[in-house]
DNA sequence: ATATAAAATGAATATAATTCGGATTAATCA
DNA sequence: TGATTAATCCGAATTATATTCATTTTATAT
């Protein structure tokens, strides 16, 4: 089975990549020590990784339960398609609460991962900025009781330098 | 409406938060320029903030078609309960492509979020991994078509110092 | 008020990021 | 194949940043 791998990533890359997505705030210097290169070869490889946005951003994962975030929600939904699929999508995007948006094969439409302070709050969104962008024909929320795994964390091949 | 907040985060805290969440690579300067403190004192929230685990890590967000994920799907299942509920998710989670595991309420007990190279690759991993680990009961499997919004980001409250 | 603890400051020092000229390597094409 | 070009890498110099710490300020509690 051939892994038709990525678009010009090299082994270096990949390992940057697998090292940066642990810890974005390795200094240039570990990242260099780690690859046995130069510092600033590598910092033109980190560079050029963010320009052709493979990297997309440097981000810190925060306790959702110190900033007052206790209800994990997932909304599968499907919506009248008075605007376009994707537009409504953009729509739904744009609310604060929404983690993620997703356009999904099958009877619904939508899969949407929301955060809130508490189920009270949740509904609250649902009637308001939901119902204001599209007309519901059918909603599912399934709430998180326990979160085990949350990362987006990929898995980056190691490279098959097979010739 | 009382949004009981965090444990101890204060506006300072909360504004480190906002800041870092988009960009884990800001340099302290910065962020002490943003909030017109002196270096040493951010850094030092800085440090407790990762201390108590409000910040859980730095993490880099990569483009997964770039390094060759070209498939994102949900699994919603049911499983026999032999082991608990946490222990089976706990294995669940073990396994690499497996980006998020959340035990939910219903009928199904797990929302398993998996990203593999293609759709032949997530059916390799549910007949080897997943069969491994327990009895699926029920299983459910949406594919997702494109993904509008991919954020860990939360929304952090303005604090409200209404004293 | 006064003692105590927590946070903030500013200056000094240690580390790290960034730049850039030149060397090296790899890729391209005649 | 050999020449040309482009890409990558290196190392030293410079700039910027992180980190430490003694002191001052602010907040808290008795």
């Amino acid at each position: 089975m051939i892994v038709e791998n990525n678009i010009n990533l090299d082994h270096i890359d990949l390992a940057i990549l697998r090292l940066m997505q642990d810890n974005a705030r390795i200094s240039n210097v570990h990242l260099a020590k780690e690859l046995e290169m130069a510092p600033s070869a590598v910092l033109e490889r980190v560079k050029k990784l963010e320009q052709k946005k493979v990297i997309q951003q440097y981000t810190t994962r925060i306790d959702p339960a110190a900033v007052g975030l206790k209800l994990l929600a997932f909304i599968s939904m499907k919506a009248s398609h008075s605007l376009g699929c994707t537009t409504t999508a953009l729509e739904l995007s744009k609310i604060e609460e929404v983690q993620e948006v997703h356009v999904i094969a099958g009877e619904d439409c939508y899969l949407v991962k929301v955060r809130t302070a508490d189920s009270a709050s949740l509904m609250e969104l649902m009637r308001t900025s939901f119902s204001k962008i599209t007309t519901i024909v059918s909603i599912r929320t399934t709430i998180v009781l326990e979160t085990v795994k949350e990362q987006q964390q990929l898995v980056i091949p190691e490279n098959k330098k097979t010739s």
